[in-house]
DNA sequence: CTTGTCCAGGAAAGTGCTTTCCCGGGCTAC
DNA sequence: GTAGCCCGGGAAAGCACTTTCCTGGACAAG
């Protein structure tokens, strides 16, 4: 008692920006200490349920003074004293598209229940924003980083992000990247070639013999291994890809709309069927062909990729490779939560499933 | 260098979970500070680019040891000792709608050149979720908070969210809302009544008589308001909603499917014309129709809401209220960053725009 | 009655940073 | 030649927490 009464509440800190007049009500743990006429250490105790046990009396004193005040923890200083937060940092190329949208809800939905704090950046393509990112989380201390979306082919870019990545990892995070296997850490790796495979193979049974792949941005590897696997498909039944109707374009609805343009420019000449090497971009090429009054399947079948869900109704119903989106962002919080305690990265392969419907009916020859 | 010398480096913190096998090497600005040869302060200095000068061979030193040593500074360290964070807090009901992710990536965008730290909370509706994510964002210093998404019409979860709401502004951070003005908080205010308004109108000047509504979930003030908003405007020609026509169901595609059996079950009697209040239930609307083998806009017109990018190529392209959803991002980002000053909520409303597009055409009487 | 063992509570030392305050040297002004 | 003044550098005091270590009292065992 006599020591508590000297023991002054420190000055109001220096605040420095300070809203103007919004008065400042930030209480401390120090703040429910004193209301409660306990020591700091005891209401710190209590607030955090810890190993350490508080007699009931304290207890009740502590939990009634934060109710009154209000008091929430300072997380950031939480961070600093233990070393770690709850923080889970997400790099997606960009928000907006479905794609990552729904691997983004997916994520989310499985932390919910694990006190996790996403952090979701929108790094619209390049590995330079990803880097940075990875280094802000660092600093931030996270618990975890998740990139989400295609490498790129840039060997330079690749390393410097493998390097942050690693100086992540090192600094007591995990990392785990949804895309190539490219980073050295847990993946999940779609399996874009073998399911733009199989799509061809189901196109050429159909009996489509010509294509046009509208193939997305080049140096991404997404849309490269799509394309590849696509071609490597219709080789096994000897049927070739002309590469004046290989036209790349960026990963939109527009960017399907001007690849389109570009092929049917080309020439004359049709062909049977185009794979666009995402919904998106199939979604636009509809829209192109439809302005040009080519009808879809009856002229040329169009085949997407990813099975969107909110692109299941454009008409007609899209032939597409059916990612399991929302999953794939469950399984990466699932890597991100589980102690790996192993040497090596676990890749975590996703197969893709050929859904055929009306925009690639069947070609009677 | 007396001192120096007996300044031995602190051991290596008590490092608490620390992951098995994985070495641990956060370098701290004390490393630095040793490295480069300076005291603590004059490292802080430097890396802070701050007010205060440091002279360039000091300068140098520092930069160079925080090269070579990879350092990252403790960003919760730094909010502890500034009080502040550049962290921003954005809740929405469910990243995976295109309505949510198009207002986040304007949000993200607007934000991105000003080093702010954004993240996302999808609290799958709900002001619980909200009112949870805004305490922890008082718990992490943050700058603001952003609540994206309809408030609901329960009173009492209103209020605690209010309340809420209010111990993080008196905390010294800043809120803005995007949706209806019920918090006291600066506003991004979609006008849904009066777009809605004006959308019956232009539905009965095209010669639509008999409308089915397919009203969204019943507590959400978003649908509350279209739906009033179209009733209104109805009235205002004299025409009446048959309540047995204005049916809820989920935010969703399969909740505007749903509803709109509902209308069909409802009797042998058709509507003119469908307004679902939002893209997406619309769609799922023109599945049902399809399905049914109903004419679309021939037998039955539909609208909805919002103009939602990647649903703008569904067939028959799709009559609806455009929101400007991206450019709402970013206003809200502006009022996050853009000092008020004055003492009253600032509210903007953002009008809608009539689009009339195909699944609405004229209907000869 | 003494000794040893818990046990709840508190003082104090940490966590990595910022910022205030102080100090000594070089400069200018008179 | 000296008084006054910046100016770059460092020591130390925060910031809001956690956690270690200590302490005094209650209690059981001998």
């Amino acid at each position: 008692m006599t020591e508590t009464a000297a023991n002054g509440r420190r000055p109001r800190r220096r605040r420095p920006p300070m809203r103007a007049g919004g008065l400042d009500l930030r209480v401390t743990l120090q703040d429910v200490a004193d209301r409660a006429g306990v020591s700091l250490t005891t209401a710190s105790r209590v607030v955090n349920e810890g190993a350490r046990r508080v007699g009931p009396v304290m207890t009740d004193r502590v939990n009634r003074a934060v109710a009154e005040l209000g008091y929430m923890a300072n997380l950031q200083a939480r961070a600093v004293a233990t070393g770690h937060s709850a923080m889970v940092g997400v790099t997606v190329h960009n928000i907006d598209d479905p794609y990552f949208s729904s691997i983004a809800a997916g994520l989310i939905d499985a932390t919910r229940t694990r006190q996790l704090l996403v952090c979701i950046s929108s790094t619209a393509h390049g590995e330079a924003g990803e880097c940075q990112y990875v280094s802000l989380m660092r600093g931030q201390l996270a618990r975890a980083v998740v990139l989400i979306g295609s490498r790129s082919d840039d060997q330079r870019a690749r390393e410097a992000l493998r390097a942050e990545v690693s100086a992540f990892v090192s600094a007591g995070g995990r990392a785990v990247c949804v895309g190539q296997d490219m980073l050295g850490v847990d993946t999940i790796m779609p399996e874009n070639r073998a399911g733009a495979m199989a799509l061809a193979r189901s196109l050429v049974a159909l009996g489509h013999r010509s294509f046009a792949v509208l193939a997305g941005p080049r140096d991404v590897l997404t849309a490269k291994d799509r394309t590849d696997g696509f071609r490597a498909g219709l080789r096994a039944w000897s049927v070739e890809l002309n590469p004046r109707w290989v036209v790349a374009g960026a990963f939109t609805r527009d960017g399907g709309y001007e690849a389109m343009s570009a092929v049917l420019a080309s020439g004359p000449a049709r062909p049977d069927c185009v794979f666009a090497v995402n919904d998106v971009m199939a979604v636009g090429a509809l829209a192109r062909l439809r302005a040009e009054g080519i009808s879809v399947p009856d002229d040329i079948a169009v085949a997407g990729f990813d099975d969107i869900h909110t692109l299941r109704d454009v008409y007609p119903p899209l032939t597409t490779v059916r990612l399991p989106l929302k999953r794939m962002g469950e399984m990466a919080a699932n890597l991100v939560l589980s102690e790996d305690g192993r040497d090596r990265p676990r890749i975590i392969p996703v197969p893709g499933e050929v859904i055929l419907r009306e925009s690639t009916l069947p070609r009677p020859r």
